[in-house]
DNA sequence: CCCAAATTGTTCATCTTTGAACATGATTGT
DNA sequence: ACAATCATGTTCAAAGATGAACAATTTGGG
């Protein structure tokens, strides 16, 4: 008896239906993505520790390494994080000399990023701690398996990013 | 030619070699996961936004809905979150009647945590909300697709506990 | 039985993060 | 050319999260 239909509150996840969300393939497999990235997040920060930096220094650091020149509204869309958040950081990374802000020519409301030698050895040494991490996690992974993942999951931000869920 | 050997910054994934980390496989497939999950994250809290509810609220009450009877400790260790969050989150909760905090008889320490009829309400209107959005977010993937990530993220969650990051 | 160590929850000071309001610079339509 | 609209970044007050220090309670060894 895998179904039940007397039940007010019963949820449906294609044709089947379950009395709990957790019970749901759907439901209970993306709480398992869920939980691995809270873990991996905490564990990124300790470690981020170590060479003297925090998480979100360290993603505007790794953000700047990749993608010279950001505007910071870019590089907000990008962490997914307030425009008003990098206007308290980014001025005090300044200060300690890891980045660099320069007005755009052409566009003078733009303030362009860039890394100083300083911000690019910190970025260096942050990633080496992430990929460390990451291999370590995925110590347990086959090659395919990997792969797998990540194609999966860059088809789902796609789909995400074209249709947001509207409650 | 897919190796390069004269830098001194290079990176190791296997036995291939990469000047940068978002070359590498494991690397590029995991920022993918946390993509989503940024995106999910920030998706769940408008969603709750719409019956009441924020993120905090709501992870409380689905915690305490599936598992009644938990300590606020092992709330803060399932949540991933500071005790003192739930000694600042919990009595508010306590106050506005969604949840109730019985000392337990044999150990005074502990404080046991129940949802009220209320509580148990809003948290079963904030699961439908997560179940609406994950079925949203799955709809491009097959329901084998969906089990295998589930299955590898359980394998990659026990590892992880059992053998931490040590940076 | 009793004292030291460990566990649970709280308080508090501090730091982050957020969103709204605003100033400045660009763009568009007429 | 000019006003209206839009986009970018900043400021500020409020909300949230964090960790250290603390009180209350339990546990375990001698």
């Amino acid at each position: 008896m895998n179904k039940k239909q007397d039940k007010a509150d019963d949820i449906v996840d294609g044709a089947d239906i379950y009395e709990a969300p957790w019970d749901m393939p759907r439901y209970r497999n993306w709480i398992a993505v869920a939980r691995v990235n809270q873990i991996v997040r905490r564990e990124m920060g300790e470690g981020l520790g170590t060479v003297g930096l925090d998480l979100p220094h360290y993603e505007v650091l790794a953000a700047v390494f990749r993608y010279p020149g950001m505007t910071q509204q870019e590089l907000a869309v990008k962490l997914l994080v307030g425009r008003s958040n990098l206007s308290m950081l980014l001025p005090e990374m300044e200060k300690r000399a890891l980045i660099e802000r320069r007005t755009d020519d052409r566009d003078k409301r733009l303030r362009r990023l860039f890394l100083t030698p300083e911000g690019e050895a910190q970025a260096r040494e942050g990633l080496a701690v992430q990929v460390r991490l990451i291999e370590h996690m995925m110590a347990s992974l086959s090659a395919d398996e990997c792969d797998v993942i990540g194609e999966i999951m860059r088809r789902v931000a796609k789909f995400l990013t074209e249709k947001p869920f509207r409650a």
